[in-house]
Formats: structure tokens, sequence, C-alpha cells
DNA sequence: TTTTCATTTCGTTATTTTACGAAATATAAA
DNA sequence: TTTATATTTCGTAAAATAACGAAATGAAAA
């Protein structure tokens, strides 16, 4: 049950459901995900906790940068199957539209000194 | 997409999902709930009408009473999609069995008046 | 090794959520 | 109509959540 109850509570908050959905497209950095939503990095950090306890992400070292990914191969099946559900979903919101244009134009390399 | 915050906030209480669990079974009053679920009233109709704002359950007034019951035929595809996996979900969980067990037994007729 | 920099953790604040009891509302029974 | 009772609304308190900046951590670059 409390594992149902962290499941949901990880899609129930609106930046969560947008980093899940850019996510979709390619594995991101903290900065990277910062750029797009416009929040401090320890804000994202702690969002992306959130939905790796959860299951729906991993995180993955590479040099400098941590890249966070969907957990596609997870063997659970309840994250399995809302992440089904989530790429069907939400891709005609504007909002998320415009996170993944702009996703395309972040550069890790020019947008992470900071 | 505030509408998908909604509908997954609503999956994101313990005590919300034992409400649906059981509404799977059989039409509820508030106070047939609460006497399993060991709520005040007022507690239980707050999670109500946040399951009935999100699309999960319907209201009808019968007598005295007012029945909640899952609203199996909405026309949100997203609520219906996660009301299937619901159906699916939780069966095993000994909280939700024991909700079950509670649940035949109890009679509005004896419990309400309090 | 020292410096740089991406990330996480910590401490704090503001907001939201959950819970309760009391009062208000509405309907059935007397 | 009056009384009884099921439910909702209101006000409030406690707990959880989301946000920030600063400090700590850890790995790459100099």
């Amino acid at each position: 049950m409390r594992n149902y109850v962290k499941i949901f509570k990880a899609l129930s908050d609106s930046n969560r459901l947008r980093i899940l959905k850019m996510l979709e497209d390619c594995p991101m950095c903290v900065c990277e995900i910062r750029a797009v939503l416009n929040l401090a990095n320890s804000t994202v950090s702690k969002h992306l906790s959130l939905l790796r306890d959860a299951g729906f992400i991993l995180d993955e070292k590479n040099g400098k940068w941590v890249d966070y990914k969907l957990n596609d191969k997870t063997d659970e099946p309840q994250v399995r199957k809302l992440m089904k559900l989530m790429t069907e979903w939400l891709n005609d919101e504007a909002r998320i539209k415009a996170d993944k244009r702009k996703l395309e134009i972040v550069d890790r390399n020019k947008i992470c000194n900071i």
C-alpha cells in the first residue's frame, strides 16, 4: 500500500510530470532540467530523488554529470504500466511541447557553470 | 496538466485508495466508510469530494443517505484507464482484504446514528 | 595537489494536505 | 411542524510538501 502511495505521489506534481515527459526524449542532467523548468538545482535534485525512489527513473554517472533516464526495464509492474500510460498522455499539452522544444536547444556545456 | 495532477493526487493517499477498493465491491455511504476507516465523518466527506472532483466516483441521494459509487462509465480516458488498473492492484494487500471483510458486516442502520 | 564545478544535503520558510469537532444544511421520520 | 440524523462546510491545528540558498560532497581538470 505504501508503495502505491509513493508511486502516485511521485506523479502528482506538475514539475515531476514535466521531468518524466522530457526524459522520454533523452537522458538529462540536473542543470539541463533546471534550465528548462526554471527551478533551483536543489529543488530539481529533490524531485529527481523522489522519482527515483518511486522507481520511475535511474541515475548514471557520466564524468562530471549525473544523467537521469527513464527506468524502462523496471520489474515493478505498476511502475511499468504507469510509464507506458504516461508515454501516451500529456503529449498535446502546450507546456509539455514547449519544454521539449526548449530541451533541444539546451546545451549542458553552456548552461551548467552557475 | 492540472487535471493529471488532480487525478494522481486523488490516488496518492492510502485512505482514498482504501475507499476506492471498497467501492469496487458495492456503493457505500459516508458513515459506512467512516466505520471501516475509523475517521471522522467530515474527513471521509472531504476524501470523497476529492475523489469525485477527480472523476473517480459519483454520489447519488438515496433517502437519508448519499451513496457513493465508482464512476465506471466516465468518458475521461485517463480516469477509466487508472480505474481499470486499480481493479487489478492492491487485491492481495492485507489492509484491503481486511477492509472488505469488515465492510460485509457493516450495517448502515446500526452504525450511523452517532 | 589544488581548483573547478555538478550535484546533493541541510536548514528554513511558505504552502498544501489531512485531520478533527462544531455548526450549518437537508431530508426522513415522528 | 418538530425531531432525528446523514452529510457538508467551516475554522483550526498538525503534518507533509515544495521551494530556496548556503554549505558539503565528489569527481574531473588544471
